[in-house]
DNA sequence: TTACTATTTGCTAATATTACCAAATATAGA
DNA sequence: TCTATATTTGGTAATATTAGCAAATAGTAA
């Protein structure tokens, strides 16, 4: 996404780097990307046999997550490791995950998961 | 986002409907929407003149929301109220605009907002 | 009824995202 | 050096998202 892409789009501080941050997650594959390193670093090999999506794409995915910070990498050898960065992702997921579990009611109920209260 | 679009796509449980909430909110304009929002209800109208965009991309936008549970929808008279029905979504923004904040070295340094502490 | 206002919906062109293949790069070991 | 492995990058076709216009819908009031 381009930032300030033309005058209508308004420009309340950070609006859109905050957008870069979140679309970043926005794609199965890339939430999927940050569970598993919430576990703990892995190399693109081990997400790549995981995913069962060819090696190229993983990769790609991977720069989206670290070019807006959500991920680092580490060279060891051959390997690239990769490591979440910023775990306040996980309670945020997991509220969506709680509010999801609520069947049929959740698209009209206010939301009731621990953060919400 | 279709839910499942090809026999390649990992089927965590969940996966592709949090991606599909977080995707909702992967726009500028729509972040706006739910800050303000989460400030108290506000018809069309009134966001419409906040945004300074076309009232029918404001309505598409609050329906990409609704359609993931976020906001709900209340007519009254001739306006239709919206309500942020999702909170959770706040903190979340906010751990993402305190790491944003740390200047250069955020993408590099693990996140230190008061979520991930 | 007609007129007016608020919102939604249908349509379209412009733009962005995605997955994969193929080629490039980087590192290790023989 | 040559070979093999791990990853990234470039290119492309398919798909998805977006904004705004125009038309449709819904509610209010004269």
């Amino acid at each position: 996404m381009q930032i300030n892409k033309n005058s209508s789009v308004i420009d309340r501080p950070g609006l859109e780097a905050r957008a870069l941050v979140i679309k970043a997650m926005a794609h199965p594959t890339r939430l999927f990307i940050i569970e598993e390193l919430s576990r703990g670093k892995k190399c693109v090999c081990e997400l790549t046999e995981m995913l069962g999506v060819d090696v190229s794409t993983v990769s790609k995915h991977l720069s989206v997550l670290k070019s807006v910070g959500i991920v680092k990498d580490e060279k060891k050898g051959l390997m690239v490791f990769y490591t979440l960065i910023m775990p306040c992702l996980l309670p945020f997921m997991n509220c969506i995950a709680r509010v999801l579990n609520q069947d049929e009611t959740t698209s009209v109920n206010p939301c009731s998961c621990n953060n919400c209260k």
